[in-house]
DNA sequence: CGTGAACGCGCC
DNA sequence: AGGGCGCGTTCACG
């Protein structure tokens, strides 16, 4: 839908492409509608904050297709720089002052009148973010502008999702909860399954009825040392690893427990609303430019509770899934041809094993994850010299963005997003470590210091330009089922979940194969935008069904 | 008493 | 003893 925008004295006068048009109140509507950038583009919205202005304008009935995020672009610039980012882009909600020749009424001046006064006008906010953009040295010329695009699209389409809302049977959600722990019980009261496994277990660890306050780690910690079982904490690896017949019980109240707290009928009551999850996603939430989430803890969504997630009546949940992401992209930026010829197929880890450099897709799966995370123990740390053999170049990049991590620098995605320095106190905690008459343990604390910087050095270089991947591949599915037709966004096919390497199109069942087209083909686009010709493949499982839990 | 760190565990 | 998160609970502290 193309948007036309002028201003109007009962707010803002909005004209979509068929000339229908609406005034949207004032205090309703962002701060600047900008930059037509040619004809045949649609406007591009320039404004303070997506997630402030766009939701009003989503109830009006209204859809933006393009926009450049003021606040979520500064902060990509201000790391680039290596500087603070501008105050009204601290914020968590950003407006911004009016322009001068606008009329200062449509916005409450007074409530921050001197940051007002302080924040330059979008307009020239803008001008400067794309002259910023323009001369960012990154490896491709234009990557930090992609970067700019690819934030502010998933900025749109994150705000559309919050809007239309994920379907959710509160109904299947409900029966779960009853098989899985029991009826609801009363505020305070333990559902009777959970109540028993609670009973089960004191019983086993001989201790009176009523007596062990399970929920305590401490406590139960004493508790299990008092029956012989020779635990340090209560985290189920470790649990897991013990003989005795309290561990079973124990392990299923942990995770009943769980369901309980985190996905149950409280859960159920705060985030469900008419057939929908509506959860706040937070883009670029994350330093490495993961989306983040803010209540309901959209991005943990357990698959214990998926099959709540369910399509409406004659529609369908297509769900793409990007295979082994992490360590296709390592493969992409690091030019490895071995591992590209690895990750040929749809099974990267199966293409590793066959390549002779490990004997099981465990092994392939493992190591590749320890290179990725800078693993130094068990089994990933046993492989990895057979990974390097075979593939020096991939296992060489991250082991050199772990080598600059360790010296106190910043390393870069594939578009440009820069990792956060070390703090003040991590460089003077190197010096005085480096500096004469250091004792013992101050090296190795600067040393232990070094090298959880280079883990996440290490890291942020593949997850950071796997959540650009994720970007592109966003606002490439956005932007064709987009096009596919007119009319209100819940009606036709739209995106109602994101999960770092996962989408969610929520389609009638007639329109499943375009759904699933669009999911494909803009996968194989993100992957060019990327890293241009370059011979890796990005391929993504896609499945249609009713709920989420019949996906892979 | 309220607040915040620490824990533990869910997801990728 | 492995990177990034959010969230509910417990517990220490002011």
């Amino acid at each position: 839908m193309h948007l036309a925008v002028d201003r109007h004295p009962g707010g803002m006068l909005v004209t979509d492409h068929r000339g229908g048009t609406e005034v949207v109140p004032a205090a309703a509507f962002p701060a600047y509608v900008v930059a037509q950038e040619g004809r045949s583009t649609p406007p591009r919205w320039v404004w303070s904050d997506t997630a402030l202005w766009y939701p009003p304008l989503l109830r009006a009935g209204l859809r933006v297709e393009r926009c450049h995020d003021l606040r979520l672009v500064e902060a990509i610039i201000a790391g680039a720089e290596g500087r603070a980012v501008r105050s009204f882009a601290a914020r968590p909600r950003a407006a911004l002052a009016m322009p001068e020749r606008q009329s200062a009424a449509l916005f409450d001046l007074e409530a921050e009148p001197r940051e007002a006064e302080r924040t330059p006008p979008a307009a020239e906010l803008h001008a400067e973010q794309l002259a910023a953009l323009a001369r960012a040295s990154t490896r491709a010329p234009g990557a930090l502008a992609l970067l700019a695009a690819a934030e502010s699209a998933g900025a749109l389409a994150a705000a559309e999702m919050t809007f239309t809302g994920l379907p959710w049977s509160a109904e299947d959600h409900e029966r779960l909860l009853v098989e899985a722990l029991g009826p609801r019980p009363a505020a305070g009261e333990r559902p009777v399954h959970l109540a028993a496994l609670a009973a089960e277990v004191e019983r086993q660890l001989g201790v009176r009825p009523g007596s062990l306050a399970i929920d305590s780690p401490p406590e139960l910690v004493a508790a299990l040392r008092g029956a012989g079982i020779d635990v340090a904490t209560t985290r189920s690896w470790e649990l897991q690893r013990q003989r005795h017949p309290a561990i079973a019980p124990l392990l299923q109240y942990k995770t009943l427990s769980r369901l309980m707290t985190a996905n149950g009928w409280n859960w159920l009551d705060e985030w469900v609303r008419d057939g929908r999850f509506r959860p706040t996603f937070v883009p670029g939430g994350v330093v490495t430019g993961r989306w983040a989430s803010d209540g309901g803890g959209a991005l943990q969504l357990p698959r214990q509770v998926r099959s709540a997630v369910r399509a409406d009546e004659g529609w369908v949940l297509v769900v793409a899934d990007a295979a082994q992401l992490e360590p296709r992209i390592l493969t992409a930026l690091s030019q490895d041809a071995e591992m590209a010829r690895a990750g040929a197929g749809v099974d990267l880890y199966q293409g590793i094993v066959d390549s002779g450099a490990v004997d099981s897709r465990e092994q392939a799966k493992l190591g590749m994850l320890g290179a990725m995370y800078g693993g130094t123990t068990g089994q990933s740390a046993r492989v990895l010299p057979r990974l390097q053999r075979v593939f020096p170049r991939a296992i060489a990049y991250v082991e050199e963005a772990a080598r600059a991590g360790e010296r106190g620098e910043t390393v870069r995605t594939r578009l440009g997003r820069t990792s956060p320095s070390p703090g003040e106190e991590w460089r003077e905690r190197q010096l005085l470590a480096a500096a004469e008459g250091a004792g013992e343990s101050e090296r190795r604390d600067a040393r232990t210091a070094a090298r959880g910087q280079g883990r996440f050095t290490r890291n942020f270089a593949v997850q950071g330009t796997a959540a650009e991947w994720a970007l592109a591949w966003m606002a490439g599915v956005r932007r064709r089922l987009w096009s596919a037709e007119g009319g209100p966004l819940a009606r036709q096919p739209h995106l109602v979940f994101f999960l770092h390497d996962e989408l969610m199109v929520h389609a009638p069942a007639a329109r499943a194969e375009e759904a699933a087209t669009a999911l494909r083909e803009a996968a194989a686009d993100a992957g060019r935008l990327l890293f241009g010709d370059a011979p890796v493949t990005f391929p993504v499982t896609v499945a249609t069904v009713q709920r989420y839990s019949e996906a892979k």
